[in-house]
DNA sequence: ATACAGACTTTCGTATGCAAAAGACACTGA
DNA sequence: TCAGTGTCTTTTGCATACGAAAGTCTGTAT
């Protein structure tokens, strides 16, 4: 019982003490500074929710959670703290956390901020962009497109997401880019719509998109996002609704 | 030395023990969940951030927050964990929590972000308010239009938040609502320009807003949201170059 | 059979303890 | 005088311990 039913991918998170030994250091070029167990928490709770492992209105026992990654409640607590304020799960008082139960209202919500956010970072793209970092979009654009011919789903959510991120570096604007990094990871969880049908039209609408930051143009490349963004919300009503009539 | 030189105003936050008493619990209507201690201490940090109690850079010693505060350290923990996810502290691995120290460039990109999003808000809140509604908009705008004329800064800055709050709200959009409270507070720490020279022009625009908030307008809710939120931005730089010069 | 009361179990929230990393400081040697 | 080094102090990060709240289950009375 005070095993989970199912074990968690991915493993103990807490190999601190096995490579302790010091000798050869060397080979450590910087610094080095080890990264507190709660950011190893941290991030294997994220891909845990994520993939599912632990699935929406979960309960989630500190004791457990410990246990299976190796660590004791404290580091897990302090990870709890962080996931909560970014959505992730619930803290009730005095009951403890819950993965958060995402709501269509919310998804919503979350896709309409997104759109905001990511046309204001276009607009800023287009007016900061350097030739080279076009080049380099276009590159990265070349990576999404070779994985749509390919049919590699996972390929192609992972160039698209870069395209996207790429873009909000390049607004020059760090406070935008990670609150567009936080925004995206959470709708990436509810809704992954690249894998669906609207993988070519999506990949044409970013070609116009670069063309507009090439040329400087920040009206239309915000023009082009703001379409880009808002298709994408009405693709997550369209899957919606054909969930609901199944 | 153990004693911070300055004592923290607003002194212990642990009243836990001392209205323990339960007798006459009839007097307690709703299920009144104590918010734990950590909740408390989140609060009284951001209080003393804010009034630049604990300033700029400067070390958060655990344990000397934690005396103060009358608690123990891990409530504080928890609280610096969620206090750096919102962006008031820095945690540096094996060193603890600073102050963050706003650079003028983050808050320049603060505002950028600030004002895109109240612009949605306004836009949102156009579409989607009622005529009650509308009369409370115009009744915190009479009580900020007072609180100008009395020349009265504290309820001009409380007023102005209360608008702005307001407006968020009838977004409809409680994830907008959210980030927008987040990085509202942020910029009012950074800077606080409603006390300055803006005042009347700024409660003038506020009167336009609503008016185009109460026809529906949300085209010109909107235009007239990012003029205001823009010239907030500008009167900042100039308030920077002010202070450069002199 | 069902509603209520009370004990029991589980889990949280907080406090305390301990090892280790980071920084401060004085000492040594050139 | 100053760079380098070893020791000592401070403070963090993690683990453990304990009291209290919430939920659960059982037994009893109607």
């Amino acid at each position: 019982m005070s095993e989970p039913a199912t074990p968690f991918p991915g493993g103990a998170v807490n190999r601190r003490r096995a490579n302790r030994g010091t000798l050869g250091g060397a080979a450590d070029r910087k610094v080095e500074r080890p990264a507190p167990l709660r950011q190893a928490v941290y991030e294997a709770l994220i891909e845990l929710i994520v993939n599912r492992t632990l699935q929406p209105g979960q309960h989630l026992v500190e004791i457990e959670l410990a246990e299976y990654l190796g660590v004791s409640r404290q580091p897990v607590r302090e990870a709890l703290q962080r996931l909560q304020t970014e959505g992730w799960v619930d803290l009730r008082p005095a009951q403890g956390a819950f993965v958060h139960t995402p709501t269509e209202e919310e998804a919503d919500q979350l896709l309409s901020v997104r759109s905001v956010l990511e046309t204001h970072s276009a607009k800023l793209a287009a007016e900061h962009a350097t030739p080279e970092e076009v080049e380099m979009l276009r590159d990265l654009q070349g990576l999404g497109v070779a994985a749509l011919k390919a049919r590699d789903v996972d390929r192609l959510v992972s160039a698209n997401a870069d395209l996207h991120s790429f873009i909000t570096t390049l607004s020059r604007n760090d406070v935008l880019a990670e609150l567009i990094g936080l925004v995206d990871r959470r709708v990436r969880w509810y809704y992954t719509p690249i894998a669906g049908p609207r993988g070519e039209d999506a990949w044409a609408e970013h070609e116009q998109l670069i063309d507009a930051i090439a040329a400087g143009d920040a009206a239309e490349a915000s023009r082009i996002m703001t379409v880009h963004t808002e298709r994408t919300r009405l693709a997550y009503h369209e899957q919606r609704q054909a969930r609901a009539s199944s």
